[in-house]
Order: structure tokens, then C-alpha cells, then sequence
DNA sequence: TGATGTATGTCAAGCGGTTGACATATTTTG
DNA sequence: CAAAATATGTCAACCGCTTGACATACATCA
């Protein structure tokens, strides 16, 4: 591999120069500029982004830690990050803690130990929080501590949205089935709805073992056996819509006839699904957009702040 | 942060030897070894990647390159790849070319750039081939050049297993749709198979820009359109499956009673679909852990080495 | 004419590790 | 007891690029 020292030789100058037409910084002759040009051009010259990055005690990877690598809300926000980050010259480093905090520490710590840009956590653990001072750091629809800006979606309003369209769909017995990625929000739109409206309704907790295998079955059978008078289920995410579905079809219920289905999150297996999945959609692309400015701009942004995002509702055919 | 030096300094000792501690090398007494690490634990001393890589010319960073972040079957192999890598102090750096063989041969030089430790290429444009020299490359269910070691599943199987299924579920009007990702293998085992049983069939191929937005419901239509008689359905992924049952059952046509179906990869979808889906399965993981392992054991591998691995039958309700 | 500013480059010290070559004990061995 | 083996460390040159400090050489200005 040619190094820069080959190209100063080759091109009659020195490395200094040849660094200053790569960085286009100091004055610069054409002549020379077109001299060095062609020297990289003859030598097939690509200068290391680890010396590069060594020299500025910085580099240009952007590390990403999720909480599961197999949730399709992660896929989606690791799809949006790279395009944006791409469009920035920034790189992706992709994590998956698998919910568990010491990877995540370990994670941090391999980050920092490569000097990445900055970090973009989509995890919950707060116990990480110190160990983040100075480095350029954002939660994903997280909130960790007070001094990390985070960057979260509507959920009370997305929950009040979800309940309110069961209701304006005639439902009368509500039940959201709420699974371990989210939000307590989500929780209290939908509980406040229903209690503003006076309506029967209930919430049920998925075990954090259900979340990590991402089946919630059981759950659910159980359910509709202790209430077969759902008319109307908010699901925390897809991936729990898909499953409600699939059991009201296989207890011989009609969806949407006899019951109503909504999600959360509006990935792309939400229309995939028989019938597709009405669904909050979450503003993944503007919430990594801001995420990465959040890391980019670190210098002028309020390390306090907190941003919310709208959601909004997208009717399929589940309710 | 601190530096080599300062532990050096701390432990009274030279950053050689402080160095041989850390890569436990040489000779050292136990008493040196205690001294050096206590010095680092008390200045929370964590070595730089980046200086290291540049000393040793490589990085610990795996390149992956696919034509897409928004496939399940893309994000499943990340998972897979992450998992593997982790277990090795490998990291993971996601590179979504989007199909263009542009990007990808920029994602490439971006990575040697970076020098990572090797790639894995899950992308088909061959003519970045030659920039692929002296570069530990694998490609993952796909094959550009004898000279870049691939893994693969037994794709021809597949496609026959699919077959043989439908045909023993008493299907008697094959089609089978063929997505752009997939390869051509998978429609012979299927020809071939339904040849052999000299059964009605015929094989539809979907676009590109159908592939690219994932989207095959015109395509699926005028098929059922034009072919009324179908009774079997073989999808070369999970994705066009899904959709295959989606417009089965706006058409008022029950899976499995009237058209069975069957996918082909066995993402995480397959089984949150009503009905459940039945697939070849691809052994994701394994394909996985044998590419990882062709990258670090470059040295011994084969470069013109082809794995097939094996594929076989998940039945679920949709046949 | 001398000060000032602009244009064009060069020097060399980092950045934070790694490593081959050496030096100096301390043991072991024949 | 001298040679060989083992143990413990130090020196300093690299890895490839960046950058502040410093020359020069002209033009321009007052």
C-alpha cells in the first residue's frame, strides 16, 4: 500500500504538502495541487483512516448499541441511522447489548477505546451513565439521565392516539398488552384515554423473558381465556400485533370484525401481515436524523435537552 | 485520558514493558505485572484501538456489506454476524450498499481505507472483484468470482424441497415467484422437481424495483389474475410469501385450504404471519459462523472454496 | 524603501501504541 | 566454574498522517 511518503516522493514535494491538498488547507498552487493529484492517482493512493484518525484523536465511527438485533424496531433505526450517517461520512458501529448491562459496559468501553465520533444508545440500563461523561452520547427513544439528550417519540400521545381509534371503532372492552421495550407513556396515553372516556379497559405486562424471545403467545391466550370480551387490543409493538393476530385467528376470532388490533412502531412487517396492521407509526427517519445532528453539533447542543417527535396514526386493515 | 506513558510513568517502568503486560508477551515477573496494572487501574487506563491498529497495521473491524437493511433476511444475518464477531473481539461495521454497485465499491474502499480486518460481501456486482485482492473477502449466499471464497445453502435443495412439499400437500398448479435477491439454483431444484413429476408449474420473476421496495402485490395479483388454478405457491423469501398470503386472502382465498404457500429463508416473520409460514429454513447462523471463520483463518483457507450448507423444511400452517 | 500581506512550501514533533535488538541479572547445568 | 538458559527490562525506530512553527519569494502599499 502506497503511503503518503510515496506520494510526497513521487509527486517532487512533502508529506506536509501532500496532507495539505488532501485536507485543502494553506495556500495551494494548481500546479501543485495537479502534481500531487497525480501522483495518488498513479500510485492508487488511499490514505489510512487509522493514522488519520490517530493523528486527530478522533474518528469518523459512529458506535450504535440496541437492546436485540433481531427486533425489527432496531432494524429499521440501524437502516436510518446508516443513511443518514452515510450522507455524513460517518460509519456505523452496530452493538447488540442482548439486554444485557455489562455487555453494554464492555460495549462503551470498546467505543471509547476507538475513539467513535460519538454514541447513539437505544439501551435502558442508567448504571452507564458515568462512564459517559465527555464523549458525545444520545439515547433513542430512551431518556437515562438528565444530563444525556434524548431523543424520543410521542408515546403518550401515541398511546391516546391507539386508544382513542379503538374507541372511534366502537370498541368497548379495551386491553393493551404492554411489552418490555416501551415506554411507560404509551402506558398512561392509553390509560388516560380510556379512563377520560370511562371505559372498561385493562393493561397487561409482558415478562422480560417474553420480550427477549419475542413471543408473547402465552400471554395472549391467556387473555382472551380470562376476557373474552376483548373487543379492542393496543399491542406495544408490531411484533405483539402480529402475535394477537395470529391467535385470534387460530380461536376462530374475526380481525377486525370481532376484534380490533392496533400496534406500535409502523415497521415494515405491520403490512405484511393479514390483515395489515393499523399501527402508530413511530418518525424513525427524523428521530435518527436527529440523533446523529445531536452528535454532530455536539459542541452547540443542550446536553439537557429532550426531543419529542409526533406520531401518528396509519389505518390498515386490523381495525 | 491516559496514555501508555502515564501508566509507564505511574508503575515506575517503560512502556515496553507496560506494552508486554498488555499483549503478555516476553518475560514478566508477577511482581512487574501487579505494579502495571494496578498503575492502570488507578489512572482507569484503557489502551487506544486506534494506536494500535496503526502499529499493527490492521484493525479488529469486520466489514459487511448488503444490498439492503430493510430485508429480515439481511437483518438476521447481521444479528448472526454480530454474535459470532463479538465472541471473537471482532466489531461489526454495517455497510448498506442500497443495490448500487457504486456505493458498494465506495463501501469498500472506505473499508480498506479503515483496514479492517476482512469483509463479508452479501452484495452481486462481480466487478469489484479486483479490488478485492490480498484482502480477506467472503461472500454470504452468493458467488462472484472463483476466487473469492463463498458460503452458501444448499439453494438447489431448497427449491426442490419446496416442490416436493407443495406436491405432497396435493398441489397440482405450481408457481413459484422468484424475487430478485434470490438465486437462480433455487428455481432449478423447483423446475426440476416439478419436471420429474411432470406437474403443471411456471416460474414468475419479480423486478428489480419490486425487490427494491419490497413490494410484490401487482405482481402477485395479475398472477392469481392470470392463473386462477393455482393451488401452490413457492416464494424464493419469506417476504414475497408474506404478501402472497396477503392478497390470498383479499381474493377470498383461504391458505392452506385453496393455494398453499411456502416461503423460503426463514426470517423471523415467517412465524408471526397468520397463517404461520411454512419455509426452507437457511442456516443463517452457521453460514455466519463459517464466514467469520474463513476471515480469520484466511491464512488457511481455501480461496476458491465453496461451502454449501444445508437447508430443510419448517412446516407451519401455511401448507 | 521598508513594512505588510499573500503565496508556496518545508521541518519536525506529535498521536499512542508495538517490537526487534540489546543489556543485565539470576539460575541451572555439565 | 564457565557456559547456557532463563528472567527482567530498556532503547528507539516504526506505523501513516496532521499541524504549528518557520522559511522564502513576490506584490502591494504608504
Amino acid at each position: 500500500m502506497a503511503t503518503i511518503k510515496d506520494v510526497a516522493l513521487k509527486a517532487g514535494v512533502t508529506v506536509t504538502t501532500v496532507s495539505r491538498v488532501m485536507n485543502n488547507r494553506g495556500y495551494l498552487s494548481e500546479k501543485t495541487k495537479e502534481k500531487v493529484h497525480q501522483a495518488m492517482e498513479a500510485l492508487d493512493y488511499h490514505p489510512s483512516e487509522v493514522a488519520r484518525s490517530l493523528a486527530q484523536k478522533q474518528t469518523t465511527l459512529l458506535g450504535v448499541i440496541v437492546p436485540s438485533l433481531l427486533h425489527p424496531y432496531y432494524n429499521e433505526v440501524i437502516n436510518a441511522l446508516e443513511n443518514h450517517a452515510s450522507l455524513l461520512g460517518l460509519k456505523l458501529l452496530v452493538c447488540n447489548a442482548q439486554r444485557n448491562a455489562q455487555k453494554e459496559a464492555e460495549y462503551i468501553d470498546m467505543l471509547k477505546a476507538n475513539k467513535v465520533a460519538g454514541i447513539i444508545l437505544c439501551t435502558q440500563s442508567r448504571n452507564s451513565v458515568r462512564s459517559l461523561i465527555n464523549l458525545p452520547v444520545v439515547t433513542l427513544e430512551r431518556s437515562i439521565s438528565p444530563s444525556v439528550p434524548a431523543v424520543l417519540c410521542d408515546n403518550e400521545m401515541g398511546g391516546r392516539i391507539a386508544a382513542e381509534h379503538l374507541l372511534s371503532r366502537g370498541c368497548k372492552n379495551l386491553v393493551m398488552i404492554q411489552g418490555g421495550r416501551s415506554s411507560e407513556e404509551r402506558v398512561q396515553g392509553f390509560t388516560r384515554t380510556c379512563e377520560e372516556d370511562s371505559v372498561s379497559f385493562h393493561v397487561v405486562h409482558a415478562s422480560k423473558r417474553q420480550f427477549h424471545q419475542l413471543d408473547y403467545a402465552d400471554l395472549i391466550n391467556t387473555l382472551f381465556t380470562d376476557s373474552p370480551a376483548i373487543d379492542g387490543v393496543f399491542a406495544s409493538s408490531d411484533v405483539i400485533a402480529a402475535q394477537v393476530i395470529q391467535i385470534c385467528h387460530k380461536r376462530g376470532l374475526c380481525v377486525p370484525e370481532d376484534v380490533k388490533v392496533i400496534g406500535f412502531d409502523d415497521v415494515d412487517l405491520a403490512r405484511l401481515l393479514s390483515p395489515a396492521l393499523s399501527t402508530i407509526h413511530q418518525p424513525i427517519e427524523e428521530l435518527c436524523a436527529h440523533a446523529i445532528q445531536t452528535i454532530v453539533r455536539w459542541e452547540d447542543t443542550e446536553k439537557q435537552s429532550r426531543t419529542i417527535l409526533p406520531v401518528h396514526l396509519v389505518q390498515r386493515s386490523s381495525t
